[in-house]
DNA sequence: TATTATTCGTGAATTAATTCTCTATTGGAG
DNA sequence: CTCCAATAGAGAATTAATTCACGAATAATA
């Protein structure tokens, strides 16, 4: 019910193209040329069928006994994520997390690319992290309005995160990534992914949990 | 196929739980008493019965035409990730991300006590950032085995990432919270969950993809 | 007190995802 | 050149997850 909207592709296979990726990056490094399914499923523990149905997504044709090419099937799920074009990000919240964020230069590989920051705090405001000028909030939708931005990233607390959205929305970006604990309420027509930490802390720690109790059983 | 273990509860269930926890910790704060499936499905627009079925897992009881009592039903969600005991974690890899993740006051509520962190870059070595000091990564291994440390989170680069996942396996930790874009190789009594940001953001921009498209087709 | 609307809980039905099975292709070994 | 082993690909079967449908409980209201 009150699915916004059905995307193509299912979700549990994109979730895994970015490990793929990360193997054949590896791979390219070392100027191997084709792999098979059976080799990225040992890599990454998975069924090879699925691991094939997975990158037939993207549309990539393999050869039957040499597999895919690696440099073909990098550029077929990049494309397939979204990550062949730049997209130019705004970013609010330059505290902790917003500042590692500004550090990671990987994401530039994934097409992000961030061109301002925003803080509301002065002590903030005028500085330069990474190569990229912090600035305050207010001019934000304005300049969003301006330039064509994309992506907007929110990395305030979770109290400031739906303002600070809003004022996204004003200035016509139409993709959110949300770092804050927060459902965020917007237009139809703005997609809203919510990078949520705690959900893979959780996964870890309920497993620990029933190990513990397999144990105590034995 | 060779899926390490089988955990009891569905995935994608357990993924959705720190959200409904969000939920009630503010509706905590508003002095409610009781909350239904239907309220909670609203303010995450998924479906109610969807809620109900997560919430049974962790054996709540409601009451009809009432719903549950928020207290104890974040209870019930807490003990069933894990998040009833505290948990004593080591970092490993103070730059960018490990600074973040120091920072960040909530894996406190969460049970995560984060005591002790480790780099290997000499001047970082002898700080203390967030009230947590930073030793030399040589020192992990032995203090792990003099303390019990039940998580290790590893937030160096990805070419040292086994290196240190080994140094934590050698001293009895039997959790690794891995947000280095690497498949780590551990025993088998050793629960690893990769922490993948990049996941997200894949999402996030394949969906935006498909969303264009569509518009050019209209 | 009787009625009504809301909500839980559960089993059935449906839909989605994964895994299995089989066929065809192809490069390399003999 | 022939055979073999590895692999892609596609459809069927299975398993998992979600959604539907309905009965029972209960607080609020008439
Ligand atoms: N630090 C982490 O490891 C971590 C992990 C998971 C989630 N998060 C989430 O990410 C968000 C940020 O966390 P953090 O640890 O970086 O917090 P932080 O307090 O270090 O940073 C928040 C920043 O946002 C700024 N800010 C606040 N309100 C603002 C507004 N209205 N407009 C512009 N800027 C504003 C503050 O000045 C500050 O610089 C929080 O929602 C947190 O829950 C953080
Ligand atoms: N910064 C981000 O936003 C972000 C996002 C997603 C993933 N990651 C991943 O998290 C990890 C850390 O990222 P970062 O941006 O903080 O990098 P960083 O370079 O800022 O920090 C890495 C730290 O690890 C230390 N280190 C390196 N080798 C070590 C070793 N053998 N023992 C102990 N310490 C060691 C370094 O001295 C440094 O302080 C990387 O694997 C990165 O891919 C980061």
């Amino acid at each position: 019910m009150r699915k916004i909207r059905k995307f193509s592709a299912p979700e549990p296979s994109m979730r895994r193209l970015p490990a793929y990726l990360h193997v054949l990056t590896r791979l390219l490094r070392e100027n191997r040329l084709y792999v098979s399914c059976t080799f990225i499923s040992n890599e990454l523990y998975l069924d090879p069928t699925q691991v094939r149905k997975d990158l037939a997504l993207t549309g990539i044709v393999g050869k039957p006994r040499v597999g895919y090419s690696v440099e073909e099937l990098i550029d077929k799920i990049k494309a397939f994520l979204g990550w062949d074009v730049q997209r130019n990000a705004f970013l609010v919240g330059v505290g902790n997390l917003g500042t590692a964020l500004l550090g990671y230069q990987r994401f530039r590989l994934y097409g992000l690319n961030i061109v301002t920051a925003f803080d509301k705090d002065p002590r903030r405001i005028g500085k330069t992290i990474f190569g990229v000028d912090v600035l305050h909030v207010d001019k934000m939708t304005n300049l969003a309005l301006r330039n064509k931005i994309d992506i907007g990233i929110i990395t305030v607390g979770e109290d400031a995160a739906q303002e600070v959205a809003d004022l996204m929305v004003q200035g016509f970006i139409k993709g959110i990534w949300n770092f804050a604990p927060k459902t965020l309420i917007v237009p139809d027509d703005v997609i809203v992914e919510n990078a949520q930490l705690s959900v893979s802390l959780g996964v870890l720690t309920s497993k620990m949990k029933l190990s513990q109790t397999e144990k105590n059983m034995v």
